[in-house]
RNA sequence: GGCGGGGUGGCGGAGCGGCCAAACGCACCUGGCUGUAAACCAGGCGCCCUGAGAUGGGCUACGCAGGUUCGAAUCCUGCCCCCGCCA
C-alpha cells in the first residue's frame, strides 16, 4: 500500500477551491489532508440508469484528485436506495427498479466511472452488505435518530409540502440510509452536488452515534446541463454522456449557451485558474469571440475524456460539418439491395425508421414536407428517391446516413 | 372513518355529449437568421396506410373496467389512485 501524500500548498488550492461549492466545517478538511493520514473519501450513486453524465464527472475529477495524493475512494452502489428513489432535487417520486436492473445500471456506471477514477485506490461496496442484515429493529432505531421538522428542512421536502404535493413516508428513509452509508464505511469525507448537502450532512450527524467522528462533506457545484438553465442529468434529457464519442461530445459542447464557456472550462477542465480569469474578461469586454473561446472550451473538455489528439479531431470534423457544410468523414451506414449500376429506387421514410435515424415514418414524412432531408447535397421532398452506393443522406442540421449496396458489403 | 376536491398528450393546464388527435403555455423537432449559441421569425409536434401528396382513409389515446347514446375526454355504475380539511 503506498503512502499518503500531504499536498503542497497550491495542490491544497486546487482541490478546495477549484470547482468546490462548500467544505463543511470550513477548514476541517484541510486539516485532514496535512495530517497525511489515509482517507476515506464516499461517494454514492443510484443506478437508476447506466449513463453517467459529464455531470458527474466533476466530482469524479475531484476524487480523482485526492486520489493522486494517495487517498481512496469508497464507492457505493445505493442498490438499495434506488430501489426507493432519491427525491432530491427532484419534485416527484421516482419508479422502483427490479435488483436486475439496478445491478446492471451499477455495473454500467461502475465502468464509465473508471475512466476517470483510480481503480487501484478505490473501493466498491454495496448497501445490500450492510442494509441486507438489517432488520425492524435497526430500521426503527435509525429513523429514531432524525425528527419530522429535520427532514422538512430539507428544500425539496419543504417545497411539495408547501404545494400539496405527495411525499411517501418511505422518502424519509432515505436521507437517513444514505447517512449510514458512511457509517457503514466509516467515511472521513464525502463528496457530491450541492443538491446532496442535507443527504451528507446526515450522515455527519449520525456518525457520532456510531462512535465514529464526523464526516467532512465536499459540495461541489451542479453543472448546467444543455439548456443552459437546469443541472445536468439524464432525466432532463439535457445532457453529455461521459463516454459519448469525441466529435458528438464536442458538438454538443459547442451547442452550449455562450455563458457557460467558463462553468464548463472551471469544472471539467485544468485550465489554470489566471487562464480562466482571462477568457472571461476577455468576452465581457467583447475582445474574444464567443465561439473561440466556446471551441477552445470544446476541445479541453473532450482532451480530458479522449485525449488531445481525439480532441482535435474533433474540432477539425465539426469546422469541416457545420462551417464549411460538407459531409462528415464517418456517418452510420445502412444497406440497401441495389441493382448491377449501384443504384436503387428507396423509400426515406422506411430507410430512416430502419436506420433509426427517425422514430417513425409520419416523423420522417413531417421532415420531409419540412425541407429537412437532402440526399447527396439535394433537398428532397418525396419519399421515393434514387440512391446509389455511397450516398449520403443528411436529416436536419446533425444527422446523417451513408447508404451502402447491401450486396458488396 | 367522515366531508370536499381531483386524475387529460413529455410537463403544466383548458375542455365537460358531436366542430377533439384534444385550446393555451413550456419542452422538443424543422426551416430562416447565425457562431450547430442565445434571442427572434415561421412551421411542426400520436401511429399506420394510401406505389407523389393530401383539406383522403384507418387505428389507438383523455386513471381502469363496464354501460347509456347514432355519437363520450365529456353522461351513468363499479373499481383504483392522489390531494385537502376533520378524526
Amino acid at each position: 500500500m503506498d503512502e499518503v501524500r500531504v499536498p503542497s500548498p497550491q495542490e491544497l488550492k486546487r482541490i478546495l477551491r477549484r470547482g468546490v461549492a462548500e467544505v463543511i466545517p470550513e477548514g476541517e478538511l484541510e486539516r485532514l489532508l496535512m495530517e497525511g493520514r489515509l482517507l476515506r473519501l464516499k461517494m454514492g450513486f443510484d443506478p437508476t440508469r447506466p449513463v453517467v453524465t459529464l455531470g458527474w464527472a466533476v466530482g469524479l475529477r475531484k476524487l480523482r484528485q485526492l486520489q493522486e495524493l494517495g487517498h481512496r475512494a469508497v464507492l457505493i452502489i445505493g442498490d438499495i436506495t434506488a430501489q426507493i428513489g432519491d427525491p432530491s432535487g427532484q419534485s416527484e417520486t421516482r419508479p422502483m427498479l427490479s435488483p436486475g436492473e439496478v445491478e446492471a445500471n451499477a455495473q454500467a456506471v461502475l465502468e464509465k466511472f473508471f475512466l476517470i477514477l483510480d481503480r487501484e485506490r478505490t473501493e466498491v461496496r454495496r448497501q445490500s452488505e450492510w442494509f441486507g442484515p438489517f432488520g425492524l429493529r435497526e430500521v426503527v432505531a435509525l429513523a429514531a435518530k432524525a425528527t419530522v421538522a429535520q427532514m422538512l428542512q430539507r428544500e425539496d421536502f419543504a417545497q411539495r409540502y408547501r404545494l400539496g404535493r405527495p411525499i411517501a413516508l418511505h422518502e424519509f428513509i432515505y436521507p437517513l440510509l444514505q447517512a449510514y452509508d458512511s457509517v457503514a464505511v466509516g467515511a472521513h469525507v464525502e463528496l457530491g452536488g450541492t443538491d446532496q448537502k442535507f443527504n451528507i450532512l446526515m450522515g455527519r450527524e449520525l456518525q457520532p452515534y456510531y462512535g465514529q467522528p464526523p464526516q467532512c462533506a465536499l459540495l461541489m457545484p451542479l453543472l448546467i446541463g444543455l439548456d443552459g438553465q437546469r443541472k445536468m442529468s439524464q432525466s432532463l434529457g439535457n445532457y453529455i454522456a461521459i463516454d459519448a464519442p469525441p466529435h458528438d461530445m464536442y458538438g454538443k459542447l459547442m451547442s452550449l449557451p455562450d455563458n457557460l464557456i467558463v462553468h464548463y472550462l472551471e469544472l471539467l477542465t485544468d485550465v489554470p485558474d489566471e487562464e480562466l480569469e482571462d477568457i472571461a474578461r476577455g468576452l465581457q469586454e467583447g475582445k474574444l469571440h464567443p465561439m473561440d473561446a466556446k471551441m477552445y472550451m470544446a476541445k479541453e473538455v473532450v482532451a480530458q475524456f479522449h485525449g488531445l489528439e481525439a480532441a482535435q479531431e474533433a474540432e477539425e470534423e465539426f469546422v469541416r460539418v457545420f462551417r464549411a457544410r460538407q459531409v462528415p468523414t464517418a456517418a452510420p451506414t445502412f444497406p440497401v439491395p441495389m441493382q448491377p449500376d449501384k443504384t436503387s429506387f428507396v423509400d426515406l421514410t422506411r430507410v430512416l425508421v430502419d436506420a433509426g435515424l427517425v422514430p417513425s415514418r409520419s416523423e420522417a414524412r413531417r421532415l420531409l414536407s419540412q425541407g429537412a432531408i437532402e440526399v447527396d447535397g439535394e433537398m428532397v421532398r418525396t419519399p421515393r428517391v434514387l440512391v446509389r452506393h455511397g450516398s449520403i443522406v443528411r436529416v436536419g442540421k446533425h444527422r446523417f446516413l451513408r447508404i451502402v449496396d447491401a450486396h458488396s458489403s
